[in-house]
DNA sequence: AAGACTGACACACGTTATTC
DNA sequence: GAATAACGTGTGTCAGTCTT
């Protein structure tokens, strides 16, 4: 891609300004400005498309995903749908949200799927009807910056009880999805029900109540890959979490009689 | 049953932080 | 300010699972 080019053009000679005076290889380069994003998206798929490139990755020049970025980008995420676009622009590892790391929350929330988005997140978006439901033109985009900011905030809180790696890779998904679930008191959060939630509702407490959840459950089907990858996990949390969601019901339910 | 596909892992490399 | 340590990123291999 001519941008990459130019990019690491730039930047050699930025680095090492005296090898301007000696460089004497020239470089045809052609300019297109285009008139709107749209415009410019469509030449980027135009252009990728004479090598193959992994139909997931295409998709980001969707509507939909200018959209998320735009939005997030309000509440200081920033959506990293060109590659590396924020972190050369300097903005923290922390606050960049990758393409598939919100789908993978997508997937572990909307769908239900959080053993899907840790062992098979790519196979999920190539199958249409599954991308058109995560990424549908009516859903709320407050749901996935609440997903995005949920999702990243269940990632830093598991990296700070300083669990391993690849711990954390097991379980965040999990994690995530026990969040939500109980934040919108139901095992099948969907749009609707998050867009009502607020930031407040993704609380550090909610949070490290199931980190311990999932950690149990993980170590007690034996704490592997192939347990995180596996369909009994989830069983068991979704099983774990209507109890919990009973639970807060009916207490509810008391302090209203009582 | 085979192939596709995944993340973990190890490693190399470059950048940033720390120390003296 | 240089030397070193710590950290982060990208790449390739590998084992294991899921799909067909």
């Amino acid at each position: 891609m001519v941008c990459q080019t130019s990019m690491e053009i730039f930047r050699h000679f930025s680095v090492n300004p005296e090898r301007l005076q000696k460089e004497r290889r020239n470089l045809l380069v052609r300019i297109i400005v285009p008139e709107t994003e749209e415009a410019r998206d469509k030449i980027i798929k135009a252009t990728n498309s004479q090598t193959p490139i992994p139909k997931s990755s295409l998709r980001v020049t969707d509507p939909i995903h200018r959209q998320i970025e735009d939005y997030l980008k309000t509440r200081d995420l920033y959506y990293d749908r060109r590659k590396n676009y924020y972190k050369n622009e300097g903005k923290k590892p922390k606050d960049i949200i990758s393409v598939s790391f919100l789908a993978q929350c997508l997937m572990s929330v909307l769908m239900q799927r959080p053993d899907s988005a840790r062992a098979r997140p790519s196979t999920l978006l190539e199958d249409n009807s599954a991308y058109k439901k995560l990424y549908h033109k009516n859903n709320d985009l407050v749901t996935y910056y609440l997903l995005a900011y949920g999702g990243r905030k269940a990632e830093i809180s598991l990296k700070e009880k300083g669990f391993s790696p690849s711990l954390v890779t097991n379980l965040k998904f999990y994690v995530v999805y026990a969040v939500f679930v109980l934040a919108t008191e139901t095992l099948y959060p969907t749009n609707k029900k998050i867009f009502d939630l607020d930031i407040e509702d993704l609380s550090d407490d909610l949070i490290t109540q199931c980190i311990e959840l999932t950690r149990g459950i993980f170590d007690r089907l034996g704490a592997t890959d192939k347990v995180a990858k596996g369909s009994e996990f989830l069983e068991k949390l979704k099983s774990e979490l209507e109890i919990i969601i009973d639970a807060n019901s009916n207490l509810e339910g008391c302090h209203k009689s009582g």
